[in-house]
DNA sequence: TTTTAGCACTCTCACTGTTAGAGTGCTAAC
DNA sequence: GTTAGCACTCTAACAGTGAGAGTGCTAAAA
C-alpha cells in the first residue's frame, strides 16, 4: 500500500517525533515540527485518514496520535534509510572487537556487549551453527591420575573441551593410544552425526580396547554436541528495565524469555538471513508482542552464519540499530573468518 | 535485648504470619491465628510496646503491623530454627548435583540452579578463590597451524584454557619444547604470583628461546589469572521480578547489581564463613537495602571456600533458605573436594 | 475539489469530597 | 495485669469538578 506524498510526509514526521519524544503527536505540534505548509485542520484530515487505515491510534479522544506497528513497518520499508556508519564509527567497532578475538565465543560476547553499549538496548549474539562442521582433530590433556580432558577442534573454529574420568590410572601412553585410535575414527566426521549409535559403532571397531573407552567416548560425544549447538551470548538485559516505554510486566516477560537460552536460540535460528526488523506481533514469540527485534546475520566466507540482534521497545531508533548491527556484523564475520582460516 | 515470653510469642506470630501472607497483621487476626489466650486489647498493648521498641511499624494508622528488619533479626537469632533437611531432601540434592560433577564450575552452576529452583529466589554461587593455589601442570594442544591452546591445571581443581597465536608455524615438537621448558618454570608456582614481572623474569631465563614465547607466556598469564579469579555462577534472577514484595525500582537495582559480576564477587568475598543472613540495610550494598541475602560457605577439605547464597525480599522463608543452602553446601563441598583429590 | 477557520465536543488529569471498613489507643471497670 | 467498649484515624474506592489538549465537523474560501 503506497501513500500519497503528503500523507507519507505526515506519517514520517509522526513516527520520528514519537520515536524521539514518546509523546502522542497532535496536529499543531506536527506542523511546527515538520515544516508543513498547511493548516492544522488539513493535517487533522490526513491524520483521521491515516487512523482509519490503521497507521495511527489515539490513546484517547483528546490525545494526539501514536504510530501503530503498521506505521513502523511502513516507515521502515518505505521511508527510513540506515546509512552505513561513519569511518570513525567503524574503526571504533573494529578496535573494540579486536580486543579478545581469541575464539568465536569471545568475539561474539564482545560483539553483544558492544552492540548493547552502542544502542542502549538488550542484545544477543549467537554462535555459528556447527551442523555442517566436521571434526578437525581431537586432542587429550591429562588433568589428574584418573581424569583427562578431551579437546574437540571443529572445522568451524569452535573448540570444546570436556573432562572425563577413567577407572584405571591414566598415563601419557594411554592418551597417545586414545589420540591415535580416536582421531582415525573421528577426524573429518560431521559433528551432527556423532551421536549414541555412532559412538557404539565406533566402540565396536576398537575390540577389547573399547573396554577402556566409555568415558572418553562419552566426553567426545558431549564435546561434539556442544561444538555443534548454537550458544547465545548476551548483554545489557537490564537496560530493558530502564526504558520508559516498557512496563514491568512486559519487561518481566521479555527477560524471562531471554533467560531461557533454549527458546531464544530457537527463535534466533528462524530469523532470516538479511537484516530484518520484527515489530511487535510480527515476532514469533508472544513475549515479544510489545517489543521489536532488529537482527542480522554475519557471514563467514560469504556464508550466512549466526545472528546479531537487539531487543527493544517498538519506539526505538531503528535506523541507528540497523547501522550499528550491520557494521558490527561485518567485523564479526571477518574476525571469525580469519580465525577459522588460520586454524585449518 | 531479650523479650518477655509473651511478647516474643506475639512477635514470632506476627513475623510468621507476615512471611506467609504479606499482609499487615492486626490484633484480631493474630489471636485467631496464634492461639493466644488473651484478648485483642492485651495484644494491642503488647504490639504498641513492640512498635515503640522498633520491632514493628504501621504502614498507616488503621493498618496492622509489619515487622521491621530488627524484628526479622530478633526472630532469626532468638526464635527461628532451621532444621536439617529430611533424608529424602538431601538425597534429591545429592543426585541432582551429581549430574554434572565434572568441574568446580559446572558443580557450582548446578548448585545455583538447584538452590534457585528449590527456594524460588535468585541464587549465586562463587568458585573457590585460587589465591593460594599453585600450578599443577601446564599442557598444550595444537588447534591450528599458527594457534594453540594453553591448559593451566591448578591445584584447586580449576582448569583454564587460553588460545594463543604464533607468527611461526607450530609443530608438535615446538609444543613439546614449550611443555618442558614452561612446566619447569611454572609447576608449583602460586597462581597469585604469576604476573607481568614474573613473566618477564621467566622469559629472560629462556634466552633466545623467549623470542618464540610472547604469545604463550601471555596466554599462561591470562589463564592463571582466570584460574585464580573468583567467578560467580547464578540462576533465577528473573524470579525476583515475580515476588510481589519487590517493586520495579528495587528489582531493577538488584538485578543491575547482580549483573555486575565484579561488584557481586567483591560482596560475596566479604561474606562471613558461617551461614549468615543480611537483612535490608545490614547488606553492604545500597542496592540490597530492601532485600535479604542468606549465605553460607562450602568447605573443601574442611577449609571454607566459595559462597552459596540466595537473594530475596525481607519477607522470605529464612528457615527454608538456610536449610537448603546448608544441605547443598555440604554436597558441593564434598563433590569439589573429591574432584580435587582425584586430580592431584 | 481542496483547504481552512471556527466551534462544540470529548476525554484525561489532578483535585476534592464522601463513605465504608479496618484497626487502633484510651479509659474505666474487672 | 487484663479486658470490654468506644471514639478516633486512616485508607481505598468511587464520584464529581474544572482546566487543558486535541479532535471532528461544518460552512465558507480558494
Amino acid at each position: 500500500m503506497e501513500l500519497a506524498a503528503r500523507k507519507q510526509k505526515i506519517l514520517s514526521a509522526i513516527v520520528e517525533s514519537f520515536i524521539r519524544t514518546g509523546e502522542p503527536v497532535g496536529s499543531k505540534t506536527l506542523i511546527s515540527e515538520a515544516g508543513l505548509d498547511v493548516s492544522s485542520a488539513t493535517v487533522r484530515n490526513e491524520m483521521a485518514d491515516l487512523t482509519n487505515r490503521g497507521f495511527l491510534v489515539q490513546p484517547h479522544t483528546s490525545a494526539g496520535r501514536v504510530p501503530t506497528a503498521q506505521a513502523y513497518r511502513y516507515y521502515i520499508d518505505n521511508i527510513m534509510t540506515a546509512p552505513p556508519l561513519s569511518q570513525s564509527g567503524r574503526e571504533y567497532i573494529e578496535s573494540a572487537l579486536y580486543q579478545n578475538a581469541d575464539s568465536p565465543e569471545s568475539i561474539l560476547q564482545g560483539a553483544a556487549e558492544l552492540i548493547s553499549q552502542l544502542t542502549d538496548l538488550a542484545s544477543v549474539a549467537s554462535t555459528p551453527s556447527g551442523d555442517d562442521s566436521r571434526v578437525h582433530r581431537i586432542s587429550f590433556v591429562q588433568t589428574g591420575s584418573h581424569t583427562a580432558m578431551a579437546v574437540v577442534i571443529a572445522s568451524n573454529g569452535i573448540i570444546k573441551t570436556k573432562l572425563f574420568r577413567c577407572e584405571f590410572i591414566i598415563t601419557p601412553e594411554i592418551l597417545e593410544v586414545f589420540d591415535k585410535a580416536l582421531n582415525e575414527v573421528f577426524t573429518g566426521v560431521r559433528l551432527s552425526s556423532i551421536n549414541q549409535p555412532f559412538i557404539q559403532t565406533a566402540a565396536a571397531r576398537f575390540g577389547e580396547l573399547s573396554l577402556f573407552m566409555p568415558g572418553v567416548l562419552t566426553a567426545i560425544m558431549e564435546a561434539s554436541k556442544a561444538a555443534r549447538e548454537i550458544s547465545v551470548c548476551h548483554s545489557g538485559y537490564t537496560r530493558l528495565m530502564f526504558i520508559p516505554d516498557i512496563d514491568f510486566l512486559t519487561a518481566r516477560g521479555v527477560l524471562e524469555f531471554l533467560n531461557n537460552e533454549h527458546d531464544l536460540a530457537a527463535m534466533l535460528e528462524n530469523l532470516p538471513i538479511d537484516t530484518s526488523v520484527s515489530i511487535g506481533a510480527e515476532n514469533s514469540r508472544r513475549e515479544l508482542a510489545l517489543s521489536s527485534v532488529v537482527s542480522t546475520r554475519y557471514t563467514i566466507d560469504s556464508k550466512p552464519s549466526g545472528v546479531l540482534a537487539v531487543i527493544g521497545p517498538l519506539r526505538m531508533d531503528y535506523s541507528r540499530a540497523i547501522s550499528i548491527l550491520e557494521a558490527v556484523s561485518e567485523t564479526v564475520g571477518a574476525l571469525i573468518g580469519e580465525l577459522t582460516d588460520i586454524q585449518q
